[in-house]
DNA sequence: TTGCTAATTTAAAACGTTATAAATCTTTGA
DNA sequence: TCAAAGATTTATAACGTTTTAAATTAGCAA
């Protein structure tokens, strides 16, 4: 048997390294510095002199180099990832996916991922989060649809790992968080239907164990004081409900002496099926009755121009959810990373 | 100075190992192995004992160990990670959502996750595209909106990285995907006005640069020539035009002698937009015309059951888009990985 | 027993990066 | 001129895994 003749380590001078990306080794080679020398330099560290940065800096790009994300995240314990728990309700109208395309932009020029959880690998959402943060697949979570005392939120705090959610809790510790002004959604919303003289206004709420539920029901309820109005809250529907069954529901109190003539519709497909509803009972839009709507894609204002929209920017709020997370990531004591959002009045004038 | 005392490698036994996450180590140490055995245990490498194997795999159920990501990795180069290119069209209908969630679904019981590929970073698909493949971000790729001679498509043979794309193209090499047979949901479609008594029928296209433009329009036309009913192809509309625009044109149209009292409609926002503009024009939906419309939430016939609408599951395509990636990741020959998944009739009887 | 093969386990190296500590080289002060 | 201090660069080890090659043990025939 001849000798094997593998090359000793450092022997292998060539550039290309083995034809494979280029690495820092391939960047010392060709500056003719040592490894860890290019991995200072790369990094700006003040030790390294301005003229061999900027040299290591200009081979770097001119070869096209990125570091290779598994070693770093082996070497320093950082995945450079955040995750999004998707939530397995609402499929319906692209909420996730404008959320998902503002973190996107707030990621753009970083070194993170966005990676959706598999959150089918637990029943609950809780258990999702706890996977997330037990192996450590991420460096920090974002979720929606948040309760007053979301289990994830307790959990996440208990183990410090760094979080954002969409929407607020009820918990005495402050954490970070991004949440639309619903208050004021529902304060504005009711006011305006008031305005056009409703004599009855009714609202669509979301599931009573959303925090928001809470916030529009506060704002709904000091514009109705206020004005002294009739209103009306249903028991048996709420923003999850299937379109057809809340069709039937408005169609059916369409005919009652008492009905509202001003409805709240905190999401467009709720606005849809009212609009659909009263169709049905010959109600006929802007004039029997008005309704106000939150607004988060175009599509509303579209298709029926005589509903008053507030509208929700969710693109705008997942970048602001990324932007902050990742602020709490880098700096675990940082402050004001709470974020309430001004809703968007698309009234028309007059 | 007092000598440190840094524990030599290998002298620290406790099985917590530094308090971390378990490692290979963590579970060497508890069964007396050595890390490579206990890495090939559980593996299930023929060479290792029966009984070995079987008791590595049991303590690492018991301490919940899972192998890092990070130094899998680095060693396999593999990332176990498949991207998804968002695209920057279509936000409104959670059609990116319902096709992620699939793959989620797919990606379940394996080692993979789902990234959202940063198609910010650059300008197009196909930069974006390069981008993932030369910097190896992950091991696979899925994207939508194919077109027949799809610039994504032939970077991703050219080099032979492992993707799926959802709709097909006309490149003669063969190539992974999952397609909807939009041919036989617009023949299908066309059919069931034509069967109605509808006299002149109008199909709104996608835009003509993504393939099952193609595809919707041979239906259709086959149909039409079969029964040789009169027909029309609006150029001024697609279905990526604004709901408003659509409403308005329909709107326009409705007034003309020569106006189509049957519409094929290819997305369910098009479809609201039809029924509102012919609503605006006095047209009653059932009684003056008709629509078949692709409906893939469940949003459409919940507000008008007077629409006839043929399905497409998109969260199905989804799982097959991420079995069928990972077959092709796993045996770069395999064959038949091509599906193209039939159209659900959803006409009511009579 | 001895020697030989097969079965099973192991040590060492490597993936590409960063942190620590040590080694050079330069400058400065006496 | 020499030593000390400062500036800059470098060797080494480590992160947790898998691969390669080698070592150990067991089984068995002679």
């Amino acid at each position: 048997m001849t000798e094997p003749s593998r090359p000793q380590r450092g022997e292998n001078l060539d550039i290309t390294h083995k034809r494979g990306k280029p690495t820092l080794r391939t960047i010392a080679t060709i500056a003719g510095l040592a490894v860890t020398t290019v991995s200072r330099a790369l990094s700006d560290a003040p030790q390294i002199s301005l003229e061999t940065r900027q040299r290591v800096h200009r081979i770097a790009r001119e070869i096209g180099y990125l570091p290779d994300r598994a070693a770093q995240r082996l070497k320093t314990g950082r995945t450079n990832v955040i995750a999004i728990l998707l939530d397995s309700h609402e499929e319906v109208v692209g909420f996730s996916t404008s959320i998902m395309y503002g973190i996107a932009k707030a990621l753009k020029e970083t070194s993170y991922h966005l990676v959706v959880a598999p959150n089918f690998l637990s029943t609950t959402d809780v258990e999702a989060a706890e996977y997330i943060i037990r192996n450590h697949l991420a460096d920090g979570l974002i979720f929606t649809r948040t309760e007053p005392l979301d289990g994830r939120v307790r959990l996440l705090l208990e183990t410090g790992f760094p979080f954002i959610c969409h929407g607020r809790t009820e918990f005495s510790t402050p954490h970070p968080y991004v949440d639309y002004d619903n208050f004021t959604f529902a304060y504005e919303a009711a006011r305006r239907l008031i305005a056009k003289g409703r004599k009855k206004v009714m609202v669509i709420l979301p599931p009573k164990r959303l925090t928001f539920c809470q916030h529009i029901l506060h704002g709904f309820m000091t514009a109705v004081r206020e004005a002294g109005i009739a209103y009306e809250i249903p028991e048996a529907v709420d923003l999850d409900t299937p379109a057809d069954v809340l069709r039937d529901f408005i169609r059916s109190r369409a005919d009652a002496p008492d009905a509202p003539d001003g409805f709240i519709c905190p999401g467009e497909v709720s606005a849809l099926a009212v609009i659909s509803g009263m169709s049905d009972a010959g109600r006929i839009l802007a004039v029997d009755y008005d309704i106000v709507a939150k607004e988060t894609s175009r599509l509303l204002t579209q298709l029926q121009p005589k509903v008053d929209t507030i509208h929700e920017d969710l693109t705008a709020a997942g970048e602001d959810l990324g932007r902050m997370l990742l602020q709490r990531i880098n700096n675990p004591d940082a402050e004001e990373l709470q974020l309430l959002l001004p809703p968007q009045i698309n009234f028309p004038v007059g």
